[in-house]
DNA sequence: GCCGTTTTCGGCCCGACTGTTTTCAGTCG
């Protein structure tokens, strides 16, 4: 049985008991053990016995996970379903529109679907109600029309494009001192729901209505002294933007508060009670003396608590709190340190540029190496080259790299792994490639035993170096395929084979947080590539490193930071 | 419902904003 399925059934219930006006502790509480359960590393199925042991399960909440490991479902949610419509806890994930109102619309006027709600609305029952009026009536409608028209999350890169936009407003208003991005698009995490900013200033109202304003604003959903909400259209893309207003002498405070993640403030603000204090976005308070500290810088505010300064890729209470109070926290990798792509397609395969190019291109970056990894000729929707075709582009690389001395270029591929295990090409090519890829294309329903043995199949081989891609999820889109990524890493390590994260915006694969396993738990090795198409693929890679620094990576577990000559040893696989 | 190096009971983050009110409930982050 999958975590999954367990966790999903702990959310369906604290979504019907909140509904219900349960006691709002409990329904964290199930919410709390649902996401325990999801982010467990081992099957929950496993340790029935010890499930008192994670944080946030109980007896309670394990005797339900017990109950449905027993019979598959849960006898307390089935009568939940039975007394509440099953539809209506859809209705949550409408902005604006929470448990009491929901509760109100059912018990009121009977609705028990987005349909119904939609209807109502327009025929204007829903003003009538006790606690409501046209301007409540008005904003469900809006809230509806919004839930159908616009994705709840965004890639990071999307948010990014976004974000720029307002910022370069930002950094016209005089009345501001200093703005900084905050929240989960500076903590690069991999999908985004809204953009947070921070802004210092003396004069909150005039920069609210200069923000509000901006040209791109198509809906102001709050404005105060303190903070401005709207929502903005860029490119085609529409995001809801927080912006906090603060006084430049608690910067530093606001920024870390609104960076979060939430899970990180927890930790923080219970060091800070251990400590005597109470941390607010204002600063930390001392009820001792009934005064506020204040930090306008980030580094000063952590500085009180006794602790480093830590970047934000790491504030996700994955241990970076035990790890900055010992004084051990890892030393990020940085864009600096990356001197080489090397996963990349030319027009051989699907690629839309030249080698030359793309070589030329790598050179303007500063790059000391690329690796040229066209695709093989299983891949006929991606125009994979015939084993003729590899000769021919063997013979252009030769060319290009007397045209451009100053950088060197590898001759590769990124082979296919058939749906047996075996490779697209036989290993006589593959041993005179200086690096060779391989990765999944097709097949990806494979039942987890077949997949991971195909993938562990293709690291036998000895002359592939690099697993890309390796989960294959597409993020917003596909889900990873079914692979016990223990029996993989746990190959990685005896065939010393290579993992790729894969750059690519709408792939950041592997996850952050299958690479701090696979480092902490396997001590295996990492290649940041961009999988670039084109030239303009490059730029990419600022998302592959920022996700390397969200799985805790250093610059000695990548080896796309290391001089080509190091490069070569490392590829030499034993 | 969960949790405890101040507690086995009494907390569980809490302040801002909106829309409905005429002092506050609901939602959000």
């Amino acid at each position: 049985m999958k975590n999954k399925y367990i966790a999903n059934i702990l959310h369906q219930l604290a979504d019907l008991l909140e509904i219900k006006g349960e006691n709002t502790f409990k329904v964290q509480a199930y919410r709390k053990a649902a996401r325990t359960v999801e982010n467990s590393r081992v099957a929950i199925a496993e340790i029935e016995d010890r499930l008192e042991e994670l944080s946030g399960i109980g007896k309670g909440t394990a005797a339900v996970i017990r109950e449905i490991i027993s019979i598959g479902h849960c006898k307390q949610l089935e009568e939940l379903k039975e007394q509440l419509p099953p539809d209506l806890p859809d209705l949550l994930h409408l902005p604006g529109i929470g448990p009491k109102t929901i509760a109100t619309l059912y018990k009121q006027l009977q609705i028990t679907n987005l349909n119904e709600l939609k209807a109502a609305a327009e025929k204007q029952e829903i003003r009538s109600l006790p606690g409501f009026g046209p301007k409540k009536e008005q904003k469900i409608l809006e809230a509806i029309e919004q839930f159908s028209k616009r994705p709840e999350r965004y890639h990071l890169h999307e948010a990014r494009r976004v974000a720029e936009k307002v910022q370069a407003y930002l950094s016209e208003m005089e009345e501001i001192e200093r703005f900084e991005l905050a929240g989960s698009i500076r903590r690069w995490k991999e999908t985004i729901k809204d953009i947070d900013f921070v802004v210092a200033t003396r004069d909150p109202i005039v920069v609210a209505e200069k923000i509000i304003a901006i040209p791109e604003v198509r809906q102001v959903v709050g404005q105060g002294e303190t903070k401005v909400s709207i929502v903005v259209e860029v490119e085609g893309i529409v995001m809801g933007v927080d912006i906090r207003l603060v006084r430049p002498d608690q910067f530093g405070s606001a920024l870390h508060h609104f960076t979060g993640s939430k899970e990180h403030n927890v930790r923080i603000r219970q060091r800070a009670k251990q400590l005597g204090w109470k941390v607010s976005e204002y600063g930390i308070y001392d009820p001792e003396t009934h005064q506020t500290m204040k930090f306008a810088q980030e580094a000063q505010f952590f500085a009180q608590l006794g602790l480093p300064w830590i970047p934000p890729e790491l504030r996700e209470d994955r241990g970076e709190m035990e790890e900055a109070e010992a004084g051990r926290l890892p030393t990020l990798i940085r864009l600096e340190d990356y001197r080489g792509d090397l996963h990349l397609h030319t027009l051989y395969s699907d690629g839309t540029d030249t080698i030359y190019s793309m070589a030329k291109a790598a050179q303007e970056r500063g790059y000391e190496y690329i690796a040229i990894t066209d695709h093989s000729r299983s891949l006929k929707v991606a125009g994979g080259l015939s084993i003729d075709e590899v000769y021919e582009q063997w013979e252009e690389i030769e060319q290009v790299k007397r045209q451009l001395p100053g950088i060197e270029i590898l001759k590769g591929t990124e082979v296919d792994i058939l749906p047996d295990g075996t490779l697209d090409y036989p290993d006589e090519l593959l041993k005179e490639m200086d690096l060779v890829i391989a990765s999944v294309h097709s097949q990806f329903h494979q039942d987890e035993k077949t997949m991971t043995r195909r993938i562990v199949k293709a690291m036998e081989n000895p002359y592939v170096h690099i697993i890309a891609h390796p989960t294959g999820r597409l993020l917003l889109r596909r889900d990873p395929y079914e692979v016990d990524v223990d029996v993989i890493f746990r190959h990685a390590r005896e065939t010393g084979t290579i993992f790729e994260l894969n750059a690519n915006p709408y792939r950041l694969d592997l996850s952050d947080e299958l690479l701090k396993r696979a480092k902490e738990e396997y001590g295996l090795k990492f290649t940041i590539n961009t999988d670039a198409h084109a030239t303009e693929g490059f730029s990419q890679v600022i998302f592959g490193i920022a996700t390397a620094r969200r799985g805790w990576l250093e610059k000695q577990d990548v080896i796309n930071t290391y001089s080509f000559h190091q490069l070569k040893n490392a590829l030499k696989k034993s």
